[in-house]
DNA sequence: CGATCATATGCCTTTATGGGAATATGTCAA
DNA sequence: TTGACATATTCCCATAAAGGCATATGATCG
């Protein structure tokens, strides 16, 4: 069996670097571009940009907009959101595990302090 | 050319759901299990399991450790965190939203308040 | 209408994938 | 040592991916 479709939901799809990068230049614009716009930003070839904001657009992570001869993709961040929940759902996992760090290294400086010089 | 290797980040690791089943189940059993919990906990054959394992492991979302003749996986929240923070840049694009969605209401319903009863 | 610009789509090739079944490796117990 | 047990590693297959390039569609202007 193959890898599932990068057009199955959006972790597939944001899977893809370019991808990525596509929704960081949307981000960065204010959440909608022009084709055009995101070609010039990224440096990718036109084929490339459209079959990526193709896949974007089936798996929900962007909607298009026709504007006379242009295109605006949008970003839909709902779909974005559903994968936050689930990475949300770990948070407390490296947070409570920066908090062990931290916390040791409070005790070794206490431990220091209360304990007599060393020199060497 | 092909697909990015799925070994190339947490991206491309977490694309695939039975893997983010396995993490799932780590996370409900505290952050670490043996193969073989993994496999009754989610009723996969075990070459797939052990196979899914270590794409994890290659990526850094697990590591392993020797018990005898069970190996322990355990969940490396970094990888995970690293994915989080570039979710994290979005999250004001969903409350915003919802912020103007809500807004509009309470606007909306002013208006109505306001305005001089019409009934057709 | 014809030309031009913006975007989408098709074709081709290379390559990694995930599942299944069998088997190899490694570890413990008697 | 031999054998049970736990896990990893093959091998095989069908499939879809992404890039490059050419081309099709579609809108606008003169």
């Amino acid at each position: 069996m193959p890898r599932a479709a990068t057009t199955t939901d959006a972790f597939n799809a944001v899977a893809e670097p370019k991808r990525r990068m596509i929704i960081d230049a949307l981000a960065r614009a204010g959440g909608a571009l022009g084709v055009g716009a995101i070609v010039a930003a990224l440096g990718l070839p036109q084929p490339t940009v459209s079959k990526h904001l193709g896949v974007l657009r089936e798996v929900g992570l962007v909607s298009v907009e026709r504007a006379g001869q242009h295109r605006v993709y949008r970003l839909c961040p709902e779909e974005l959101k559903a994968m936050y929940d689930w990475l949300k759902q770990y948070e407390q996992m490296w947070t409570h595990q920066l908090d062990r760090i931290k916390q040791r290294a409070e005790r070794m400086q206490r431990d220091a302090a209360s304990r007599p010089h060393r020199t060497t």
